[in-house]
DNA sequence: GTAGGGTTAG
């Protein structure tokens, strides 16, 4: 009766349930019920066949040890290494086969010291390794990236002559590439004595792997010319990570038609690895129109997509392409999560960042480091910098960038000294920080004001860690130069780089010229960023608010003019309230909101004390001129509005996160 | 004849 009720209700999770109830009564020996059971499975899959072929089994005979390595082999390549392991332990005879099946099972699962654990073992147990035990434990060596077991075990080979072997050969150059060890892999492969595809892919694909991408180029135009070898796809798998690190737009692109041409299309694995690439080199559209064509998709494409959206600060569309799996049947994993935590930071989604958090610790994803750390930035982006030192305190194991991250959160707040007090401690924990670091702790100095500490450490970035220093750390220099004030020095720090400066490193110096009330600085400023950008909105909102500030009114006509012109929509600033788990945005001068009179009585009320406490400083201009001067900015600042609305709809006391 | 192996995307 029972069974009949669950079969009617064929839905995944009754299916699961059934498949459940099988394995319990094969295994438990109700083989009577288990047969009842699944002849009234109408389409039973590979999985509840195998369940009652072992259960039958089990019941039936003695295992036959060639019946029994099958087993071993079929549940270690369909991922039940469980049941693989079951058989194995119950296994009246073993023989080599069904150690090394073992071995190789665990490798394929994923658990290298387990596959480590049984070749041990089995070499305990007086049973010598052949090669294809040397293989698999060799594949288990590069997934817990232990050059050590890699060696012994390529002494092994020596000792018992297994070295002439090209499979093993390759598997050691493999192994080498894998634990970082490339000078080892290129030796080794240079005494080859023959070499097939598969040996120089894999070299080419440790050349990728180690950050050596002309290495890696220059190995497949050897394999052509020396061994007259064409790439097959996997060689195109293993050059893209290449030119991704080169930013080689066009090698990528050459590689993407090779590909086409040669006729590897479709092949989920390669279409992954150029739209990766793709967006590693910033071609974002290249990367989504492949991404939109391709015939097959699964969660690892899905998540290169993801990243590729948010790497090119697309984050909306990463929200949605992540909220269209969800919908789907497909399971986020913690790739995914990792990936989509900074859109969530960078567009201020506190609530779904939190709820993204939550799934990640039911999923026993967040004592993952490479999850925490964008955690960490997530919270700090959105306003809550204590949940962003509570995650930090909790990490059992803090990385560089854990470290940078919860510099650049108290930054971001404004504490630069704390920042400044973090780093300190990080270089007292013997952390060795890396260029981020510096970006943290250069930022830190330039909101704390801290001109000399900023030089210092400067140099001693260069000095003491043999950092050259980058764009961004140049354009940190320039802040804090801008910051305090000293814009000559500023301009000519900028002038004087070893880099070409780009539009980004000169918006600071705008920035800088804006608040010293500087505008001729300003202009030629936004003269040089115009040229490098036409479109750039910002520079045009920004004079156009400085000429107003100096009562320019017929400069602001002329800017306001030059922007209709050039159509250029002004960019709205937005800002973010959350009350009771609902959201609120506003953008300048809002009214949608429901509460507006009330906000705007508490807006007026606030903008009235705030006055009465102005009263006291110096007024620059005539009380004219500040009508004509407010009246020109945002009369109501979308800060503003989200803040008065977190207070009438909070208790006394509460933070206001906005 | 029946069972085991190397390169491959986020």
């Amino acid at each position: 009766m029972r069974h009949a009720t669950i079969i009617k209700n064929g839905s995944p999770s009754f299916d699961r349930f059934v498949t459940r109830l099988l394995c319990s009564y094969a295994y438990l020996g109700y083989t009577a019920d288990a047969l009842r059971l699944f002849e009234n499975i109408s389409n039973p899959d590979t999985f509840q066949w195998n369940v009652m072929i072992r259960g039958l089994i089990e019941v039936g005979l003695d295992l036959d040890v060639y019946i029994g390595n099958s087993f071993i082999s079929m549940y270690g390549k369909t991922g039940c290494i469980d049941f693989a392991e079951k058989v194995f332990d119950e296994m009246p005879m073993r023989d080599s086969v069904s150690w090394n099946s073992m071995i190789g099972g665990y490798a394929l699962d994923g658990d290298g010291w387990k596959s480590l654990l049984c070749f041990q073992e089995m070499m305990e147990c007086g049973i010598e390794a052949d090669r294809f035990s040397v293989i698999s434990a060799l594949t288990a060596c590069s997934l817990v990236k232990s050059v050590k077991h890699g060696m012994e075990i390529h002494y092994h080979v020596i000792r018992c002559g297994l070295l002439s072997d090209v499979m093993v050969q390759t598997t050691l150059v493999d192994m080498y590439c894998k634990c970082g060890n490339v000078a080892f892999a290129e030796h080794l492969f240079n005494s080859m004595f023959q070499r097939n595809i598969v040996a120089w892919n894999s070299l080419i694909g440790g050349y990728s792997l180690n950050d050596h991408p002309h290495e890696a180029l220059l190995t497949s135009v050897e394999m052509q010319e020396r061994d007259k070898i064409n790439p097959n796809p996997i060689t195109l798998v293993n050059l893209l990570p290449a030119c991704a690190q080169l930013r080689g737009l066009s090698r990528g692109k050459l590689i993407h038609a090779t590909a086409i041409r040669r006729g590897f299309f479709p092949f989920l694995v390669l279409e992954t690895a150029i739209v990766d690439m793709y967006a590693k080199c910033g071609e974002l559209r290249s990367a989504e129109q492949l991404f939109e064509q391709m015939m097959e998709k699964n969660l690892i494409s899905c998540n290169a997509m993801i990243a590729a959206y948010v790497q090119n600060g697309q984050n909306r569309k990463a929200m949605e392409l992540f909220h269209n799996l969800e919908k789907g049947s497909v399971k986020p994993d913690a790739v995914t999560i990792a990936s989509i935590i900074p859109a969530c930071a960078e567009l201020a989604l506190l609530r779904p960042g939190r709820q993204i958090h939550g799934y990640a610790t039911k999923n026993g994803y967040s004592s993952n480091t490479f999850i925490l750390n964008p955690l960490i930035y997530m919270y700090a982006k959105c306003g809550d910098l204590q949940a962003a030192q509570r995650i930090f305190d909790s990490m059992l194991f803090r990385d560089v960038v854990s470290w940078n991250t919860i510099i650049m959160a108290y930054a971001i707040h404004g504490f630069g000294r704390t920042s400044i007090e973090i780093f300190t401690q990080m270089q007292e924990k013997g952390l060795k920080p890396n260029g981020s670091t510096f970006v943290s702790v250069l930022s830190s100095c330039s909101i704390a004001g801290m001109v000399d500490e900023g030089w210092m450490y400067f140099n001693s970035m260069q000095q003491d860690y043999n950092i050259n220093p980058q764009i961004e750390q140049y354009g940190c220099i320039a802040d804090l130069l801008g910051r305090t004030g000293d814009l000559e020095k500023a301009e000519s720090f900028i002038l004087d780089m070893s880099l070409v400066p780009t539009s980004w490193i000169w918006e600071s110096l705008l920035a800088a010229s804006r608040n010293a009330r500087n505008i001729e600085l300003a202009e030629s400023t936004a003269e040089r960023i115009l040229a490098l950008e036409h479109d750039n909105t910002g520079c045009y909102v920004l004079l156009s608010n400085m000429y107003a500030e100096a009562k320019r009114w017929e400069d602001v006509d002329s800017m306001r003019a030059l922007m209709k012109k050039e159509i250029l929509e002004k960019t709205r600033g937005c800002s973010i309230i959350e009350i009771n788990s609902l959201t609120s945005s506003f953008f300048n001068n809002d009214t949608s909101h429901i509460e507006t009179n009330t906000i705007h009585e508490v807006l007026d009320f606030l903008s009235q004390k705030i006055r009465e406490g102005i009263q006291t400083t110096p007024i620059k201009f005539k009380p004219t001129d500040i009508l004509r001067t407010e009246a020109s900015l945002p009369r109501s600042h979308s800060v503003r509005l989200a803040i008065c609305v977190g207070l009438i709809s909070t208790t006394v006391g509460t933070p206001i996160l906005v």
